[in-house]
DNA sequence: CTCGTTATTGAAAATTATTTTCATTATGAC
DNA sequence: GTCATAATGAAAATAATTTTCAATAACGAG
């Protein structure tokens, strides 16, 4: 809910962090920014055309990897259709997917799973490190129409 | 932890509900059946061979689809790698999965969502009709060797 | 047990998704 | 502006998965 970096943020980020701020990166990058779903590399693509006509589906894998890498977005996995991409904005959220209009919404969560964890840690004997947590529903938008009822979990 | 259905039962239930009980099958449940870990297709396709030497790695697809299909396993996510399959023996467990050595246990969980989830969906809006969960770690053997330190979320 | 129907299979080809290679280009420091 | 080189895009390579289709094997009927 709380925008925490602009698209103009990531890029000077990322230009600190090293990295020369190309007409490319910047269309992935406003491109993500303004979607409100998660988007497939492909549609990345042919969004980012749209801001820099020649940008290349090689460079949108390079820059969705390396905006993963700095944790600026996050891939959504489904039952069919990995992978698909949505910002990431808090620091430690869990992603709510629209499974109508592919809306993604991100959510607060690291205490929630607290107890979970340090139980799980004592009956398992396993340091848990981290942990990949996704909820799919229908958006108020979508409730009216329940189409392509589809099943989650992996 | 509580091993619900053995190999011979998922076969006898496929064959109930009207599959064929073919030798391929077989091997692949039984390869499912006695890992004690995720496999991907190609691994699946390798340990199957074993029983069922003439097995395709085609039939090795369609058969890990029709167990999921019928709930038996799972995907199991990974950053790297997409999928990787587990065998489901808990009504609504989610999957611990070591980084070492790839062992993946399931776990109980149906409640401990249960308030989060209520939250959620309160300040969403959304129905929130499933979740993917997937834990990872270290177990227990594998702590004194921390190899390949890999963030997981997706 | 044999036969006949047909679901299932495996090989090969086709798709789809992603990565590597490499010559060219554009960014940013000076 | 010039230069060094990080970054790019096209094409090829690789990996992952699905489709096609003729051959096969499962299994119920007889
Ligand atoms: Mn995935
Ligand atoms: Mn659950
Ligand atoms: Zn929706
Ligand atoms: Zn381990």
């Amino acid at each position: 809910m709380t925008k925490t970096k602009s698209s103009r943020q990531i890029l000077s980020d990322l230009k600190s962090a090293g990295y020369r701020l190309t007409q490319s990166r910047a269309a992935v990058v406003r491109v993500i920014d303004e979607a409100n779903g998660w988007l497939r590399p492909e549609q990345v693509h042919a969004q980012a055309k749209k801001h820099c006509p020649s940008i290349g589906l090689v460079t949108v894998y390079r820059t969705l990897a390396l905006l993963v890498e700095h944790g600026y977005i996050r891939r959504i996995h489904f039952d069919d259709k990995c992978h698909g991409y949505a910002r990431v904005e808090l620091s430690h959220g869990h992603h709510l997917v629209c499974r109508g209009c592919s809306q993604t919404v991100e959510i607060a969560g690291t205490e929630d799973l607290k107890p979970l964890m340090k139980q799980v840690q004592k009956e398992t004997g396993f340091v848990i490190e981290d942990h990949l947590l996704e909820l799919v529903g229908l958006c108020r938008e979508c409730q009216p129409n329940p189409t392509r009822p589809r099943s989650r979990h992996g």
